[in-house]
DNA sequence: TCTTCGTGACGAACAGTGTTCTCCCATGGA
DNA sequence: TCCATGGGAGAACACTGTTCGTCACGAAGA
């Protein structure tokens, strides 16, 4: 991993190869997405600074401007490499929940295993890259097979979206190794607040902090996907 | 070397009286708080600063830092100021359903009315405020009066609050004025795309970008609320 | 009444941020 | 061989949240 730095000092006949050769390759717009990426796996996403992904290719942040138009852009470009992992399968009516169950697990999965990324989805605008829309034509097919009409299909392929990546993003941000102490402090937390004003809480302390993870998420993908199979009219529960 | 500007020139007995009384009142957390909603009213989140919200009290932000420990708690109190205008009313069994749903209803237009506060609610931490919990205390209360077992209140009470904040973010990002402009481009961009690799969403376009407001979100309210009326073992359906 | 003391106020500064301007120079086509 | 084009990149701009050190003022103590 040599930098730019170790040009100095070098005899001038040298420097066209020296400024060619550590050029590895040229700047282009997948390899600052990559680059991208490898910044938030490695130190999540507060870490990523356009200055950054320039440092991590051996330039400034300067020279990122002529292959990607703003941080946004870039945020939309590497959500989009990241979907590209998801797998996807034709939509088959007999099976259709289970489906796209298995799509939004693997969703969710994709930005989770990617840090705290899932914070730029939450952000980001109504998704328009390539992959982005091969999920949601995915998806939209699903629920279409499974005989929902045009605009029940349309409301919930936004609202099954909506939930996997803000739930995604809710556990990202307490995530990693500290969630134990985490949901500790929070019990902690509410043994000390008054009981007569909030009974509930404080008797139900052990419940509402009880498995921020998997499970969490499998009790409401239930109750939209049930939810959404019983708008179509032939046969729901 | 004279240290303030402003006072250059006056007499020296005046510099008493003079910094005595534009300060009508000392600085409090109250007053940051309110002062920090009116920006968000006036000029949106993006707007809201620490330098910005000490200007609007005739100050500078270091001053600020005495009453609040820094911004995220500043922003947990503006939510928490929005928070005690949401109406609450004790639980009733017989109609909990419909109670839950307007409780929801009056958080969202609440976020709503001003401007993209919801902005800070989807990035907040889990609300330990005294009025976010009046709200989780009351929806609890709710849930359990329909006879939702500990866990799936628990769970509920999470999910309702999470799909709340998280549209109203995002109506509130595509809101305004040119929410018809908006959606225009969106339509517009999608006769763009190949429609032989987006069957789907080329095909329903319309039904894709119809209606940004209301109608969604009690679509997704029902659904949710219905998946979990039918939790309770003695009658859902 | 005079003096000390603590605390809120606050200007300046620090270490960042995204983005743009402007120049430099290597490369490809004529 | 010459020149134009366009990417690379340093510096700068206008910000951000936050901290430091100083300063003035009201209250308590002598």
């Amino acid at each position: 991993m040599t930098s730019a730095a170790p040009r100095s000092g070098w005899p001038e006949h040298w420097r066209d190869k020296a400024k060619a050769a550590p050029r590895r390759q040229p700047l282009s717009r997948e390899r600052i997405v990559e680059a991208a990426l490898r910044i938030v796996d490695a130190e999540g996403m507060d870490a990523l600074s356009m200055r950054r992904v320039g440092q991590e290719l051996g330039t400034g942040a300067a020279s990122l401007y002529a292959h990607v138009g703003s941080k946004e852009e870039l945020l939309e470009l590497v959500l989009d490499l990241v979907y590209a992992d998801i797998e996807l399968e034709p939509a088959d009516p007999e099976r259709w929940q289970e489906q796209v169950k298995r799509l939004l697990r693997n969703s969710r999965e994709a930005l989770l295993s990617h840090r705290d990324l899932a914070k730029a989805a939450v952000v980001a605008n109504v998704p328009v890259t390539p992959h982005a829309m091969d999920i949601a034509e995915t998806m939209l097919a699903m629920l279409r097979a499974g005989g929902l009409d045009e605009q029940t299909a349309a409301y919930g392929v936004d609202l099954l979206g909506l939930y996997t990546t803000a739930t995604a993003f809710e556990a990202s941000t307490r995530g990693g190794a500290d969630t134990q102490e985490f949901t500790g402090r929070i019990r902690d937390y509410f043994a000390t607040i008054p009981a007569e004003r909030y009974p509930m809480i404080t008797s139900m302390a052990v419940a509402l902090t009880r498995n921020v993870g998997e499970e969490r998420f499998e009790f409401g993908l239930d109750i939209l996907v049930a939810g959404l199979a019983r708008q179509v009219p032939d046969g729901g529960a």
